[in-house]
DNA sequence: TGATATACTTAACAGTGTTAAGTTAAATTG
DNA sequence: CAATTTAACTTAACACTGTTAAGTATATCA
């Protein structure tokens, strides 16, 4: 008796086809060009289908971003963590970071950006990925701090100082890429050892 | 022979009439949730009237950024700058930036995130009031660098740094209005802090 | 006064997100 | 196996969107 099962399967496989061909619109053509009915045809259902498996537009971006943050959090997860060395380990990831955000441009405003404004106060409460992805920058920082290699600053504020930096430059990079910026690894770089520099003792 | 005057006259004030319905209605509802017809409501004219006197929504959208770009250029001018004290009036002007985004964020928003999506490469190109704005910034870097407040940065990059964290603490402030940061002021005057003291010797 | 240009409006098109009602096919039950 | 229930999906529609073409007054000018 495992028609029932079956079912289930098929079921969440339609979904995860949903979601793959808005995420895969969403990314190329920005959220707001993107219609029910283009993701509709693109899996040849109808429209309202989708609707039988996310509540609405908004739900397929939420769904969307969290994937996007998984992503980036296994991209930093196989950055080789050296204990020895965080403040590297710090640099490494914040260019990662960045990096991540300027190859998906369309993900990262996504879930950084335009989510936030029509979903507020989501995507970073406990247990989310995205708090993950916070927790993940926060054990950097105090590891610095433990060895001494940073002044003793609170470690949220550091790490919220350190987001911000790199959500700054990479969004940056993306919304105004013909400005006559530096060299781009430059600024980044610079960017971060600025950064660093100003946390050292 | 005053007609003719009159009436450009009469034609300028109903330009300015629909861009500040337009503003208004950007700022309080964002820019996707206004409709050509809400604003034509506000103003009492027929919807397509807009379209005399501008090309299409988007046109309404970068003239209202450009009001609010001028409005960010004249409160930085306000500071008196202290030629004495350079740093001390960078990091006024930093503090000044923030604030200017979260007392108005969705002009913010509006000007630095939504435009540039819209409207690609606008904004920042020579004789806007955008390259005005990042023009301010470099002459304060660059006086820093002069008094040797600073290490002998490269002055582009410097003033590309700075924006890049005022750019970023300012977002992430808005849209994630309610993680728990650091408190608001601290965030933002140790985000300002830090940069400096990476730019210093 | 009659022609002309200006300012504005009406009506329409093709598209949007979303919902209620209807249909078809599969699974379950007697 | 036949009847019924249930699940999956579709059709049609609503109220909205930005934008355009065509039409209508009204004020200006000859």
């Amino acid at each position: 008796m495992g028609t029932k099962e079956r079912r289930t399967r098929e079921k969440e496989q339609l979904r995860r086809q949903i979601l793959s061909a808005a995420r895969e619109l969403f990314v190329n053509e920005g959220y707001e060009n993107v219609s029910m009915r283009k993701i509709a045809d693109k899996i040849e259902y109808s429209p309202t289908t989708i609707y039988l498996y996310f509540k609405d537009k908004a739900d397929l971006l939420n769904s969307a971003c969290q994937e996007t943050l998984l992503d980036l959090l296994n991209t930093l997860e196989l950055l080789n963590r050296d204990k020895s060395d965080p403040v590297e380990t710090l640099r490494k990831s914040g260019k990662t970071y960045v990096e991540f955000g300027l190859k998906y441009p369309q993900d990262y405003k996504l879930t950084f950006v335009v989510r936030p404004q029509f979903q507020k106060g989501l995507g970073l409460e406990e247990g989310t990925v995205g708090e993950r992805v916070f927790n993940y920058l926060r054990a950097m920082v105090s590891e610095c701090i433990r060895q001494k290699a940073f002044r003793r600053v609170d470690v949220d504020t550091a790490g919220q100082v350190l987001w911000s930096a790199v959500h700054g430059v990479t969004l940056l990079l993306i919304d105004f890429s013909d400005f006559p910026w530096t060299e781009k690894d430059k600024l980044i770089d610079t960017v971060i050892q600025t950064m660093i520099e100003g946390l050292k003792a």
